[in-house]
DNA sequence: TATTTTTATATGTATATACATGTATTTAAT
DNA sequence: ATTAAATACATGTATATACATATAAAAATA
């Protein structure tokens, strides 16, 4: 689907103003999709972006700051997103011995199965509805990272 | 900055992964960049896209329904949104006269000037920070469309 | 060593998102 | 004409986001 559908406008004032729209449409979009699949296991998205990231360390433990800056979304409250997963019993926490002011936090064996069931069908649903070869994608990563060059 | 670096991760699966992720990385960016001049408004980004989709109809109202449906993210929650927008008398609420389950929606005189001002300073900060030029933002367009072509 | 500053996490508040439900009104079906 | 279905909006709840503040511990400084 075209932009102009998507949000019924067609007064742009530019193409980078477009970007931008179509940039912040296509997130949702993408959120949208997953979050169809996760539901299904009782996940929000950001729930699973930890899950994720605790496996990417696993066995080892991470600290709450280490994993909220490999979050996404930066300003995303990790004590809290880690309350619920340890209300699952999907993650567990830990105090730090080498610095009692650390939280740390490791997967369960339930949040290993939980996430590995989900990350199968979020996988398979993207590779269905995203539609697009390695050479786009890869077209696709410049220019988005040409667009945040002032980062 | 390179997405590697902003979510200090390497471990992609493919091309298309990582598109996936760079675009939900570049979404959250942007909106953090233009929620800092919004904020100096009292605006929040989503209050600020209702008020573009009023401008847009000036000075005809508009329907909560059809306001929703220009959204970008389109679940959320349009008449939420209004009653803050309502308490600032930036909008202003009536009883639609050809449906009275309709709820139909005009800028005040305030909304407008405020409308201007921030998008003056959003559209400054937008030309100042994404650095891009029209060709690229062209081909960007047309990549984004694709990834989601199976819509 | 004592004090200050910084860091790591937790908590509090307002708004937003996602979704379910309730209510009034309109449209369609009987 | 009456009933049933659909529509428009509002409201309720759980979670997330954005940001301010609190608390404890570590690091830096006097």
């Amino acid at each position: 689907m075209k932009l102009e559908q998507a949000i019924q406008s067609t007064k742009f004032k530019n193409e980078v103003h477009k970007a931008t729209l179509n940039v912040l449409y296509t997130a949702w979009w993408l959120k949208t999709l997953m979050s169809k699949e996760l539901k299904e296991f009782g996940l929000t998205h950001e729930q699973y972006n930890v899950l994720r990231i605790l496996k990417g360390k696993h066995p080892e433990q991470m600290c709450v700051k280490d994993i909220g800056c490999r979050m996404i979304e930066k300003n995303s409250n990790v004590p809290r997103i880690i309350d619920r997963l340890e209300l699952k019993k999907l993650v567990k926490r830990n105090d730090s011995e080498f610095d009692k002011r650390e939280t740390v936090i490791t997967l369960t064996q339930s949040g290993i199965a939980v996430l590995e069931a989900t990350t199968g069908k979020v996988t398979a649903l993207l590779e269905s509805e995203v539609l697009m070869d390695d050479k786009d994608a890869k077209s696709l990563n410049g220019l988005l990272e040409k667009l945040r060059a002032g980062e």
